[in-house]
DNA sequence: GCCTTATGATCTATATAAAGATCATTTACT
DNA sequence: AGTAAATGATCTTTATATAGATCATAAGGC
């Protein structure tokens, strides 16, 4: 049961998210695409594409990528090549690292 | 109220997803930090960190980016100055575009 | 200036994401 | 090898994000 959330937000988290909804309106613009055409072009409501467009934090990231990627604007600044390379090499490096993270159980071998 | 939601994503999106995802459990190796330990710090259940690490599409943006910030994984490839220069950028380009997209009415003239 | 249309805002109903727990499994230290 | 801890997976409950509609306002083309 999700008690009841608020969640707080780096200032980081929420520059990001509002650039990234200006840079999707700007294209949006730019291509002199509506709401509407947008939305549904996404398979998502108008005041959905509204709010992501605002940089709401509380919204699917798959929808915002979606219209991201629809209008063109790109994630990590990468090309689609250059984006599944990096994938790979990042499931490369995890596979390299522990699966999962060991604490120090207690002291740091005081007994001696 | 909304139709029983199936939305389809592109590759891109998925990637990028996976990407992002992949970039925050390997930063959280890196860091020595267990699953339990972000989560708290990320005011976050250990479960949506699962998800998030695993490129799940329909978590909370704000959750995403909040980690990621967390972990010191960068979007958009910026630091922080940059990343907030953008934004006043593309809010001042905004303020230059047209408000509201305005397709053609009807023809083009044809009547002369 | 008019008039159509895009956008912004708000409301309701509902699908669903998230918290929190539990259990099984894997994994890394000793 | 033994063991404690981290991870993965699943289930239930509940808060809430979303679709869809409506209304008001703003804005662009004529």
């Amino acid at each position: 049961m999700p008690k009841s959330i608020t969640r707080t937000y780096s200032r980081y988290s929420r520059d990001a998210t509002a650039l990234l909804g200006g840079l999707i309106r700007e294209a949006r613009k730019e291509r002199k695409l509506t709401a509407q055409e947008v939305a549904d072009r996404a398979g998502i409501s108008r005041g959905l594409l509204q709010r992501i467009e605002k940089g709401d934090l509380k919204c699917e990231i798959g929808a915002v990528f979606e219209v991201a990627t629809i209008l063109g604007v790109k994630l990590f600044d990468t090309d689609d090549t250059t984006l599944s390379k990096h994938l790979s090499q990042t499931k490369d490096k995890l596979a390299l690292l522990p699966k999962s993270v060991r604490k120090k159980s207690k002291a740091v071998r005081d007994d001696f």
